[in-house]
RNA sequence: GCGCCCGUAGCUCAGCCGGAUAGAGCAGCGGCCUUCUAAGCCGCAGGCCGCAGGUUCGAGUCCUGCCGGGCGCGCCA
C-alpha cells in the first residue's frame, strides 16, 4: 500500500518535471494521528529548499498533479506543507483480499539477495546453569533469528561452547572436590572454584562412573598447594590444584573434565529447549584446536602482515584497525589465548559462506567488539561482516521485595515462576539495548494486568468464533468471503485492516533494526484494534454476507497474531 | 583517566533515516456483561522529553559541554 502511494507520488513528481536525483530525502510514511489521513509525504518540504519555493504552494501543485485513482479518496495539504493521502475503504478492502490470498505465508518475504546470516547467541560458559541475564540473550537471539528468516535472510544459529579453556579445568576440579567430599574427605573448596548445588549434583551423578579411582586423601593434596585467598593468591591456588588433579588422576582427569562439561551442556540444552530456543549447531571451541583452525587463522594473520612478536608472545596489531591496543594471540609459553580461538571461530563462520556474523553478547562484553572487528578486518578485509548486538542487563523486581541482579537467579527458576510465554514476552517487549527491569510478580500473574495474555486472548477469542460457527452448523470459506469484503466499512474494521496491513513492513523493520521489540509492540496494537472491533460489532450475525466478511477480517487478524507470536517464540492458544 | 550504553507521565517503557497537538501498559478516578470469552471495551486525569548551548524552515531524535545512573578497560575465559 505504501509502495503504491510512492509510485503515485513519483508519477506526480514526473509530471511536474522534478528530476529523480532531486528527490533525495523525500519519503512516504504512515501519518501520525487520525486527522492526517493514512499516508503523508514531506516531498514539498524537501523540494521547496532546492527549488526556492513556498512549500505549501508546491504541495498544492503536487496534489493537482496526482493521477486519478479509485484508491485515493482525497489528498490535501496540511501543516507546513505535508501532503496527506486519505485512502478509500475500497483500497483497504482489496488490501485485505490480498492478505487473505497470502494465507499463512502473509508477512514472510522472499528476498532475492538471500543474505546469509549466522546468529551466535547465549554461548554461556558450560560451567553452570543459565541465569536470567543469559535468558534475555536467548530470547532475543532466537526471536531475531526467526524474524530475519521471515524477512528473507538465510539464517543459521549457533551456540559457541567454551570447552577448551581454564574455566573447564576449574569446573573439573570443583567437581573433583565435591567427589572427594562424597567419599568422606573434608576438602576445602578453593575461592576461585565454582560453588553451588549443581556442582554437588554433577558429582553425585558422576560418582558411580568414577567410583574410588579419583579419591585421594585431601591432606596430601592440600600439602602440595600454595595457600588460598585471603592469605594467598586464589588463582595460583586453583592452578596448582588443577595440576595436582592432572598428575594424580592421569587419563581419568580428561574423562572427568569431559563428563562434567557434558553434563553442564546437557543442563543448558534442557533449559533452552524448555524456553523454546533452538540452535542449529553447538559449536565446540576445542574442535578448533583439534582440526587446526587456530593455526590456520594465525598463519593467515601473519601472512597478511598483521602480527608481530614481542616478549616471546605473538601479537595481533588490532590497534591499527580501531581497537584500543594490540592483543596477544599466543602466549610466551606457547599456548593460544581465548581471543585466538574466537578469531579462528569468526574466520570459520565467514569461510563457511556467511555474509554476516552476528553475535549477541551481554553488554559487559562491549569492550570486546572493537578487537573482534579488527581481527575480522585483518583476516578478510571486511570488518563490517562482523556485527555485535549487545544485550543490556536485567534486574529482577517483585513487588516491594526490592531489586535482585538477574545474574544470580537461574533461568529455570524464573521459568518455574512465570512460564515460557510470559518470560519471553517480558524480555522481548523491551529494546535490547535498554536496561530491563523484570517484574517477576507481574509476569507470573494470570490476570489482565499481564500484557502477554492480551495478545493471546485476542487469538483465543477468534479461535472461539470458529467453534461457535461450527456449533451453529455454519461454515466459512475464503474464496466466497473474498467477494463480500465491501461489507466492511466501520471505523473499527478499517482501523483493524490498516493495522494488519503493516505486518510485512513491521517484520522488515524489526529485521533491519535487529529489534524484535518492534514486533511485540506492533502485535499489541493489532490486538488492541481487534478487541475494540470485537466489542463494537458482533461478528457472528445472521446476514451471511456480513458475517462472511467479518470472519474474513477475523481470520486475517488471527493469522497475523499467530505468525507474530511464533516469531517471538510465544504460543497462540486456542482457548484461555 | 579512557571507552561503550542510558536519563521521556507516579512506576515500567515505546517513539521508525529530524517532521505536524510527545504515545502505550500499570497504578488513580468514572462508566459498560439477559447478545460471539469482562484475561475485554469506553472515557477522565497525568509530561521544562536530565540541564545548558549549537545546527536546522523544523530537535525527544543530530553536535558540544555539564550533571546523574549502568558497564568495560588481563599473556582470564
Amino acid at each position: 500500500m505504501k509502495a503504491y502511494i510512492e509510485t503515485t507520488l513519483n508519477r506526480a513528481l514526473d509530471t511536474l518535471g522534478v528530476p529523480p536525483d532531486a528527490r533525495e530525502g523525500v519519503v512516504v510514511e504512515h501519518s501520525r494521528g487520525t486527522g492526517h489521513g493514512d499516508f503523508a509525504t514531506n516531498a514539498a518540504l524537501v523540494l521547496a529548499r532546492s527549488e526556492k519555493r513556498n512549500p505549501r504552494e508546491l504541495a498544492a501543485q503536487i496534489v493537482r498533479a496526482l493521477p486519478a485513482s479509485d484508491d485515493i479518496e482525497k489528498a490535501g495539504v496540511a501543516g507546513p506543507g505535508f501532503v496527506n493521502f486519505f485512502l478509500s475503504p475500497g483500497a483497504w478492502q482489496s488490501e485485505l483480499g490480498r492478505i487473505l490470498d497470502a494465507g499463512d505465508e502473509y508477512g514472510r518475504q522472499k528476498s532475492d539477495a538471500n543474505l546469509r546470516i549466522l546468529v551466535e547467541f547465549v554461548s554461556a560458559n558450560p560451567t553452570g546453569p543459565l541465569h536470567v541475564g543469559h535468558g534475555r540473550g536467548a530470547a532475543y537471539g532466537d526471536s531475531l533469528a526467526r524474524i530475519l528468516e521471515a524477512a528473507g535472510c538465510g539464517v543459521h544459529t549457533e551456540y559457541y561452547v567454551n570447552d577448551a579453556g581454564r574455566q573447564a579445568d576449574i569446573l573439573a576440579v570443583s567437581v573433583w572436590v565435591a567427589l572427594l567430599e562424597l567419599a568422606g574427605e573434608r576438602p576445602r573448596l578453593p575461592e576461585a572454584a565454582y560453588p553451588g548445588e549443581y556442582i554437588k549434583q554433577t558429582a553425585g551423578k558422576l560418582r558411580e562412573a568414577f567410583g574410588e579411582t579419583v579419591v585421594h586423601p585431601w591432606k596430601d593434596i592440600a600439602a602440595a598447594l600454595p595457600s588460598d585467598a585471603p592469605e594467598g593468591d586464589k588463582e595460583a591456588h586453583v592452578n596448582a590444584l588443577i595440576e595436582e588433579a592432572k598428575t594424580r588422576l592421569g587419563k581419568d582427569y580428561e574423562s572427568l573434565r569431559r563428563d562434567a562439561l557434558a553434563m553442564q551442556v546437557e543442563g543448558i540444552q534442557a533449559t533452552l529447549k524448555r524456553f523454546n530456543v533452538h540452535f542449529d549447531r553447538w559449536f565446540s571451541e576445542s574442535s578448533l584446536v583439534a582440526d587446526g583452525a587456530i593455526e590456520h587463522a594465525l598463519t593467515r594473520l601473519s601472512d597478511r602482515g598483521h602480527t608481530y612478536e614481542e616478549e616471546g608472545a605473538l601479537w595481533l596489531e588490532t590497534s591499527a584497525l580501531g581497537d584500543a591496543k594490540d592483543r596477544v594471540l599466543r602466549r610466551g609459553d606457547g599456548t593460544t589465548t581465548y581471543f585466538a580461538s574466537d578469531v579462528a571461530y569468526h574466520l570459520d563462520k565467514l569461510e563457511r559462506g556467511h555474509d554476516i556474523a552476528l553475535d549477541v553478547w551481554g553488554a559487559d562484553h562491549h569492550g570486546y567488539v572493537a578487537r573482534v572487528r579488527a581481527a575480522v578486518e585483518a583476516l578478510t578485509g571486511r570488518g563490517e561482516a562482523f556485527e555485535a548486538q549487545l544485550i543490556q542487563f536485567v534486574t529482577l523486581t517483585s513487588g516491594r521485595m526490592g531489586k535482585r541482579s538477574g545474574n544470580f537467579v537461574t533461568l529455570d527458576s524464573l521459568l518455574d515462576e512465570a512460564g515460557t510465554d510470559a518470560t519471553r514476552f517480558f524480555y522481548l517487549a523491551r529494546s535490547h539495548d535498554q536496561h530491563l527491569e523484570f517484574d517477576v510478580k507481574l509476569a507470573q500473574q494470570r490476570s489482565n494486568d499481564n500484557p502477554v495474555y492480551y495478545l493471546q486472548y485476542a487469538h483465543a477469542r477468534i479461535a472461539s468464533l470458529w467453534r461457535q460457527l461450527k456449533e451453529k452448523g455454519l461454515d466459512w470459506n475464503r474464496s466466497s468471503a473474498r467477494r463480500q469484503l465491501s461489507r466492511l466499512g466501520t471505523n473499527h474494521e478499517l482501523t483493524l485492516i490498516k493495522h494488519i496491513a503493516r505486518f510485512p513492513e513491521t517484520i522488515s523493520a524489526a529485521a533491519a533494526d535487529r529489534a524484535p521489540h518492534q514486533l511485540a509492540h506492533y502485535l499489541g496494537e493489532v490486538a488492541q484494534a481487534f478487541h475494540a472491533n470485537y466489542n463494537s460489532e458482533t461478528i457472528l450475525v445472521e446476514d451471511d454476507a456480513v458475517r462472511s466478511a467479518r470472519l474474513a477480517l477475523a481470520s486475517a487478524t488471527q493469522g497475523v497474531i499467530a505468525s507474530g507470536l511464533a516469531l517471538l517464540g510465544i504460543s497462540a492458544p486456542e482457548r484461555m
